[in-house]
DNA sequence: TTAACATTTCTATAATATTGGAAATGTAGA
DNA sequence: TCTACATTTCCAATATTATAGAAATGTTAA
């Protein structure tokens, strides 16, 4: 993983309302969350939530699909794996051992 | 942690000078590096380099401690843990077994 | 004490992000 | 087709963040 999309998956990630959806998403697993069920929860209007959901579709840590009228979104595991690589490969590195999770867990 | 402490920690990091700055310290180890190694090094000039390093130092990513008229700073390995404990719980969780490094690690 | 140096604070400016109402778009069912 | 509904886009207002020169602060060594 580049640099470039590190720090846009963490920036994705650094914003309460996006993070609380991305927690919630994971908690959904694959079969997702509709927009709709995501701005219920959390009390967000629509506007906003999808301006939230488009920062992190475009940093590939959720994908949308549809569903009739509906955009179902959910977690992208393999990419939030390999955020969580890059961490643990270029900011735990050197001394290692200080910061677990760590190695080839 | 809480969310906000997770979220202050990811905007830190949120950033390529300052992510650049993390992944130096990471390597230096506990040794450190002082301010102005770090900007001689990533080419930040003085006050811009004060300010990432007072946001890095907020989220407690990196601390400092002073060695005559040098700051040295040196990054928290136990802090970065955490965050990375806090994404790997929270964040993989549900179906634990598609993110990895998950688990016990 | 004075000069040199490291770093931070002050300050202003520019750039980027967040918020949400209103309108537009697209889909489903009557 | 028409209406209802889900979601996104458009837009403007507001807030936050990033940048860096210049001045201030603090430290060392002569």
């Amino acid at each position: 993983m580049k640099i470039e999309t590190a720090v846009e998956a963490l920036a994705a990630l650094a914003q309460e309302s996006r993070l609380s959806i991305f927690r919630l998403l994971v908690q959904a697993g694959k079969e997702g969350i509709a927009a709709g069920g995501l701005g219920e929860k959390l009390g967000i209007p629509p506007a906003t939530l999808s301006f939230h959901l488009k920062a992190l579709t475009h940093a590939r840590l959720i994908k949308p699909r549809t569903e009739g009228r509906f955009v179902i979104y959910s977690a992208n595991f393999a990419e939030m794996d390999r955020l969580i690589a890059y961490l643990t490969e270029h900011c735990c590195a050197g001394d290692a051992t200080q910061c677990a999770p760590v190695g080839k867990c």
